[in-house]
DNA sequence: AGCACGCCGACT
DNA sequence: GTCGGCGTGCTC
């Protein structure tokens, strides 16, 4: 017998199958999906059994595998497959399209073997002839309303009683795997759904096998409420679930909810898991005992069997695209992918769907599902939008006239606010007054960032830090000043006019500490604070019952951003965050402050017209050649010699022009960043509606390079932003 | 990714 | 003469 095996080693030399015998005594424990331990070159790798065969195609001596590491399979057919075709669609290696399936704990690794912990629980043997004393009884009372007891519980009754009980075969031992979270029982049953929730959930039931939905409702539609009956059906039919929400909204709360509903057949992927527990979820998930999957981005691979319903919510949202690292795939694209193989539907929800997956559904590739109304009646909340190039007259501050007006009432009337600061791409930095220099990061090319809490300047991209200096370096004045404005100084601000107000800022420097960013939103409800101040981490998804304002103090942060799904991303933003208004019987209120107050991103917040969007957005789309009209590939060339960078890049540019014909080709120009911790970078867009050449071309390309240790080339299909 | 092989410069 | 720089090639 010979093995195929593809070591767990990422690059695209060695990304091939290598053979290998198999010695007599492994032969029975060989199946495809397992991990073996492979000698290879000089080194030992872990690596997956992908092929089984009689002959090798290669007439070297083959080596034998060392040893195997899993008594199971741990990538399936299917998932087996979907490695494929993932590769396929994102030119990454094959393993590292393995790789991202799998949690970390099974990557190959050097030593650190999570090993998995064991439980003692006991069963009931046959009691039938021998007599039970007082003692025993108790024990054997544990067993009334289960069928396993652990251990711990019968030792506090006592330990001699039950080791007479397992001397005489009443109790039988059962070892089961320790997970290292504990599961809420279940102890809400479904709500009632509302008319327009069945409505929804019976067109729905209209459709048969796989297709996908774009369920667009509105904030405070109950969405999730949908969510939880089609994963009920989907469970009576005796089938698994997937819930992808992103990473931000993944809070305890959410997933308390579901729990709440379906109880311990809930597995919960999230980034607050350390490594380990991820890995205990991911057994479970693998074992059959959880059902439902709710996670972030890579949840999509968890390695359930028998799928009735996909489900992705606020699909809108960018962090279902991994941009970072290979393999760079939407967690969108594998949801389609797995719906198919599983015949099941695909759901994906959002009040402001992207503008590709609403025109799909207005092409009706996708069925659209609608919930145009929120749950009870309420309405949407009022939006007044300040132009702040008027209202700066007034105020010295970053606050109009009417944002303090509001707040006060509210305050007065003891309702909650949100702020929300949306720092990004406007961090605070200082500057001189006097000849305008800015202090840049020395490796990166971007602005430093002031921190005041330690008065220096930090770089966000590699963590540069330097102190700040009184003194100009360019003109010698005393007048370096911080210019700019973030959370801390609008919470300054805010003591200062609310003196008597708590305060509650939260953002990255905030929330990073495990745990934290759960506190604050509990303290938040519980009232303990009036005033919500935060990034975009407070307009996803929580919902307060007594908040009645939102404010936006500067909507324009995101207009600015050089990205063509900045206006996209605006509206998106702000629609949301308007939806934390007025979400119980109060009615809500929204306050933008803008210098654009006349651009349609803001314009169409006002009266919560995603179509008006849509419709003038896709104009533009198409116009500029953009998504949904074309499709986006973004080739990012990098390396540490700038001149030389820049020639491979050309050549590539030349090669690309030469080759493909229907594909308009941009560049290569220097990348938003050029210069990141020494790298230099340059990228190359490409926008296309159908090239069939265009894959086999970029294959060459990175074929070209993959040996080339000055160059480095990653490719972007449908970057998420660049 | 490692590691060996091989071809050039500068030193005990 | 030899040590060591890293560019190139290979791993069943």
């Amino acid at each position: 017998m010979i093995v195929g095996v593809l070591v767990q080693l990422s690059n695209k030399n060695i990304d091939k199958i290598f053979d290998y015998k198999v010695k007599d005594e492994l032969l029975d424990k060989i199946k495809i999906g397992i991990r073996v331990e492979v000698p290879f070159g000089h080194q030992t790798l872990e690596g997956f059994v992908l092929e089984i065969k009689k002959e090798s195609s290669t007439d070297l001596e083959l080596k034998e595998i060392i040893s195997i590491i899993d008594d199971d399979v741990i990538l399936n057919d299917e998932l087996l497959e979907l490695g494929k075709k993932i590769q396929e669609k994102t030119l990454s290696t094959l393993i590292s399209c393995y790789q991202v399936m799998l949690p970390k704990a099974l990557k190959a690794k050097k030593g650190t073997n999570i090993n998995k912990k064991y439980d003692t629980y006991y069963k009931l043997g046959d009691s039938s002839n021998y007599k039970l004393n007082k003692t025993q009884e108790a024990i054997i009372s544990l067993f009334k309303d289960k069928d396993l007891v652990k251990r711990e519980d019968i030792l506090k009754i006592s330990i001699s009683s039950l080791n007479t009980l397992i001397k005489k075969n009443v109790l039988i031992p059962v070892k089961l795997e320790k997970y290292r979270m504990s599961y809420k029982e279940k102890s809400n049953n479904k709500h009632k759904l509302t008319n327009d929730q069945k409505s929804v959930v019976e067109e729905f039931n209209k459709y048969k096998g796989y297709n996908t939905f774009l369920l667009h409702g509105v904030t405070g539609s109950g969405k999730t409420e949908v969510y939880m009956e089609l994963i009920e059906d989907a469970l009576n039919n005796n089938k698994t679930s997937i819930v992808l929400v992103p990473e931000i909204s993944l809070t305890p709360q959410m997933v308390e909810r579901f729990q709440n509903r379906f109880g311990k057949r809930i597995a919960a992927l999230h980034s607050a898991l350390s490594e380990g527990e991820k890995y205990d979820e991911w057994r479970r998930i693998y074992k059959g005992e959880a059902k439902i999957v709710i996670g972030a981005r890579s949840a999509i691979f968890a390695p359930l069997k028998n799928i009735g319903v996909i489900i992705v919510d606020e699909e809108h949202s960018d962090s279902y695209k991994q941009d970072d690292s290979n393999p760079r795939y939407s967690a969108k694209d594998v949801a389609n992918i797995r719906g198919e193989y599983n015949n099941c539907p695909v759901v994906f929800g959002s009040a402001t769907p992207t503008l590709e997956s609403f025109a799909r559904a207005k092409k009706g590739v996708y069925k659209l599902l609608s919930l145009p109304n929120r749950i009870n009646g309420k309405n949407l909340p009022l939006v007044r939008i300040i132009d702040m190039s008027e209202e700066i007259k007034y105020s010295k501050g970053h606050f109009s006239r009417n944002l303090l007006t509001s707040m006060k009432d509210k305050l007065d009337k003891n309702e909650q606010i949100i702020l929300l600061l949306n720092r990004r791409g406007y961090s605070s930095f200082v500057s001189c007054k006097n000849c305008g220099y800015t202090f840049k990061c020395p490796n990166c090319d971007i602005s430093l960032t002031y921190h005041k809490s330690s008065n220096t300047l930090r770089c966000h991209y590699c963590g540069y830090g330097n102190k700040v200096y009184k003194t100009c370096p360019e003109c010698k004045e005393n007048s370096i000043a911080d210019l700019g404005v973030g959370t801390q100084k609008i919470e300054e601000e805010l003591h200062n006019i609310f003196p008597d107000n708590k305060i509650l800022r939260m953002d990255m420097d905030t929330t990073s500490r495990k745990g934290m960013h759960e506190k604050m939103i509990t303290a938040f409800k519980n009232h303990e604070y009036d005033i919500l101040l935060g990034t975009q981490i407070v307009a996803k998804g929580l919902d307060f019952d007594n908040v009645t304002l939102v404010g936006v103090i500067n909507a324009d942060t995101s207009l600015n951003i050089p990205d063509f799904r900045s206006s996209e991303n605006t509206f998106s933003l702000l629609s949301q965050v308007a939806g934390r208004s007025g979400r119980d019987k109060k009615s809500g209120e929204v306050i933008i402050q803008t210098y654009n107050p006349t651009h349609y991103a803001i314009e169409y917040t006002k009266n919560h017209d995603y179509l008006g969007f849509y419709n003038k957005e896709m104009q533009i789309r198409k116009m500029l050649k953009y998504p949904p009209f074309y499709y986006i590939c973004y080739i990012k060339i990098s390396g540490k010699d700038p001149q030389y960078i820049f020639n491979e890049a050309n050549k590539i540019k030349k090669s690309l022009d030469r080759n493909l014909n229907s594909t308009i080709i941009l560049g290569p120009s220097t990348a938003n960043i050029f210069k990141m911790n020494n790298i230099y970078r340059y990228g190359i867009i490409l926008k296309y509606k159908k090239d069939d050449n265009l894959y086999n071309i970029l294959e060459k390309v990175l074929d070209y390079y993959k040996s080339n240790s000055k160059v480095r080339i990653d490719i972007d299909f449908n970057p998420s932003h660049f």
